[in-house]
RNA sequence: GGCGGCAUAGCCAAGUGGCUAAGGCAGCGGUCUGCAAAACCGUUAUUCACCGGUUCGAAUCCGGUUGCCGCCUCCA
């Protein structure tokens, strides 16, 4: 079996071949560091996450690079507005972005450059295309000339001559075409500035993950990913000007993520309708969110509502209430085998499980259907379980912890399922009013007096007493259980 | 104006040429239970926005219509 990947590049579906049998290089642009990150930052971390995982799992051995920007108009912007340097900013919202993707539990990247660790190979690159003849000086600053790049517009899929028309960019006059777009910028009081041959300011957004890309993956690197939103004219730039320059074919897969919209629309800073992650967090689990944002193939927009976000909670509570179940019936299950990712899903002969989710995940990662066999996989253990019953029969416990392995590998995988079901119950009612264990504890042990006495009244009224409190009794064989409401 | 995407049950969402159109949530009926809860079983789309066409056969391909959205400006 081979994986598939959508390459926007060429519009396609294609097989993913890897320029060096199983290594992969993998670039994914980044976040600029002005303010908290939104869920639709989130969507796009946890799907360039899982595409890591999944690659691993396979057997690939990825080198994950992601970037910060680190330098950039809206960056100089709020620092002037709070009277700080923009480095205190960037500092600042690098750190509470890794709180957010700790909590989310998107693995990090193996290399995580900053654009201003970079300006020396960018003012290098810049010169380079300079010498090629890609590019010119214009007073203080340098625009990269697009119509002396053939293939400029093929990645996006436009013409110079479409753009020009229908251009909404005011047109600066200094620039040979519109689209011709800056490489660096001639320094303005009170900004950033680096000293270089065209003077002293700061390089132009699209260069740095070109030079970073490079720096790590080389000139030709397997898959370069993002938000849509990132397809033009960043990446098309990108693209253009490392081609230029490094010679190669820079990217060969192009995966980009599609947007969360709120109310149809899409969730954005300047549009102020996005829901942040910090307060996302505070509303729902991370495992909950993650499910949510790996409901919906990630290509197309995903509609975030309270509502769609509470009926996957209802959905991940039944599966951690089987996963309980399997604990009180086979015993806990054994870290060690379960939480090893690396070639998790290399040999899938002989286990139906893990075979369908790798079908389904090797066709452009098809998250949502992979989902809907975990919760087949969830039906089935159940059926077993209600069938056994009290019965000893080996065979059919040995199929359950088997199975249970696997659901837990393909878990692995999307990076749900990490919790032990009575720390994610725990979790999840948390931030609701909590009643003290022990007065129910007693409320629970009155309650069982008054069963064995048949007195149903007293019992049920002690029940529905519990449940203004916030917990649900469960009477079992082995006694009564209680749990908090979810 | 240019380019692109989407439209599947009450809601969410897979499926993109061929067995009975996955799965989740919600609802209803049942099993279990003193009653519940949980779980399970059954049930909820003769039909995939609409109209034509191709085909032995289409939700899936082609053309058109309508509606929604995105990119073309910083944006995951």
């Amino acid at each position: 079996m081979t994986i598939k990947l959508y390459n926007t590049a060429t519009r396609r579906k294609e097989v993913f071949r890897p320029l060096n049998d199983k290594k992969v290089g993998l670039y994914v642009c980044g976040v600029t560091v002005y303010d908290l990150c939104h869920i639709g930052h989130a969507r796009s971390a946890i799907v360039f996450d899982v595409l890591v995982r999944y690659l691993r799992a396979r057997g690939f051995d990825v080198t994950y690079v992601r970037n910060f920007t680190d330098l950039d108009d809206k960056i100089i912007n709020r620092a002037n507005e709070l009277g700080k340097k923009p480095m205190e900013i960037a500092e600042h919202y690098i750190d509470e972005f890794y709180k957010d993707m700790e909590r989310l539990s998107i693995l990090k990247p193996d290399k995580e450059p900053r654009a201003t660790q970079y300006v020396e190979g960018m003012i290098q690159m810049i010169a380079t295309l300079i010498e090629k003849g890609f590019a010119y000086v214009e007073g203080q600053d340098v625009f990269y000339s697009v119509e002396k790049f053939n293939g400029y517009g093929q990645l996006s899929g436009r013409r110079l001559e479409d753009m020009k028309a229908g251009s909404r960019i005011a047109v600066n006059e200094r620039k040979r075409h519109p689209m011709d777009f800056v490489l660096w910028k001639g320094a303005k009081p009170g900004e950033p500035q680096w000293p270089s041959p065209w003077g002293p300011g700061r390089p132009g957004w699209h260069l740095e993950c070109s030079v970073m890309s490079s720096h790590f993956l080389g000139p030709t690197f397997d898959i370069h990913g993002g938000g849509k939103d990132l397809l033009f004219p960043h990446h098309e730039n990108e693209r253009a000007q490392s081609i230029a320059a490094n010679g190669g074919e820079f990217a060969r897969y192009w995966v980009h993520n599609g947007f969360v919209t709120i109310d149809s629309e899409k969730m954005s800073k300047s549009l102020g309708n996005f829901l942040t992650i910090r307060d996302a967090l505070k509303e729902y689990h991370p495992e909950v969110l993650r499910l949510f944002l790996l409901s919906k193939h990630y290509r197309h927009p995903l509609d975030f509502s309270r509502n769609a976000v509470s009926d996957v909670q209802s959905g991940l509570v039944r599966i951690y209430r089987t996963l309980q179940r399997l604990n009180t019936l086979v015993g806990k299950p054994t870290t060690q085998s379960e939480t090893s990712l690396y070639g998790s899903l290399s040999d899938t002969k002989d286990h139906p499980l893990l075979e369908q989710f790798t079908n389904l995940m090797d066709d452009d990662l098809n998250t949502p259907g992979a989902i809907g066999l975990i919760f087949e996989t969830v039906k089935d253990m159940n059926r077993t379980m209600d069938k056994l019953g009290d019965k000893t029969g080996t065979r059919d416990r040995e199929k359950l912890v088997t199975e249970r392995e696997h659901l837990l590998r393909c878990g692995n995988v999307l990076g749900i399922l990490a919790e032990e079901p009575e720390t994610f119950f725990q979790e999840l009612s948390s931030s609701k009013p909590e009643a003290d264990p022990e007065e129910i504890e007693s409320l629970v042990a009155e309650r069982a007096r008054a069963r064995a006495r048949k007195d149903w009244a007293t019992a049920d009224a002690i029940r529905n007493r519990l449940r203004e409190m916030g917990v649900i009794l469960e009477d079992g064989p082995k006694g009564t259980t209680w749990r908090y409401e979810i």
